[in-house]
DNA sequence: TTATTTTCTCTACTATGTAGAAATCGTGGC
DNA sequence: GCCACGATTTCTACATAGTAGAGAAAATAA
């Protein structure tokens, strides 16, 4: 990428979806925020190792919290943007907008 | 990807710029529609590596036009969306815009 | 202590993104 | 014709991001 500052298509989602679930934004949650707003099926390898990624290049940080008193209740491993993190959304953000600029959604079939 | 259907970040950027650019849609100018708007410093390797894939894809097809009279005016080959990409490019709009639904930006800096 | 649930870790592989030099195909000048 | 030059495309190699799924951990419940 120009200077590796840009960001994955992938890893754009996951960014949002962290910032969307704010304190609720662990590996599961994300997934499934995700596959429930793009309608599209993410395996949850695919969530951690963005996830991962993504901490490694200090966007994002971890923070392990305390398991919860259900079955299962596995202590969760939650993000949440740091400023370079949210420096970096809203730069994809800004870039793929002006590329967007002008044209009319949805585009029809015959566009041409 | 989830069945190799989703865009990728920057196949994505190409396509809305070989959209953009209507009958003017050739590497080198697609590559400074990117860079220009963008701002981002795109090399023409990737904007052809790119448009290869897409071609492959199916998403576009390649027209080569006549060579224009101008020094250097070698002929061209220019672009333009198949039905497949509009459906492609309708399809990722949607699913970043769902993401992006009720988050105001610009993101303030202490988001958190 | 075994079953079950939820979440997380690990490994391997495929697809995308990036870079830049080199090849092509035109023009214009001598 | 031959050579310089400009615009565009092609090629090759490598780095980064995306995908998949099995399996390990950590908790509750029986």
């Amino acid at each position: 990428m120009a200077k590796g500052e840009s960001l994955g298509e992938f890893e754009y989602l996951v960014l949002l979806a962290v910032l969307r679930l704010s304190d609720d934004a662990y590996g599961m949650r994300v997934r499934r925020e995700i596959a429930e707003r793009t309608q599209r099926d993410v395996t949850i390898g695919a969530v951690y190792a963005t996830l991962d990624r993504l901490t490694a290049k200090g966007l994002i940080n971890a923070e392990l919290s305390d398991p919860t008193p259900e079955r299962g209740g596995r202590a969760k491993r939650s993000f949440h943007l740091t400023g370079a993190g949210i420096q970096a959304v809203n730069r994809s953000r800004r870039e793929l907008e002006s590329m967007l600029e002008g044209l009319a959604f949805p585009l029809p079939r015959g566009s041409r």
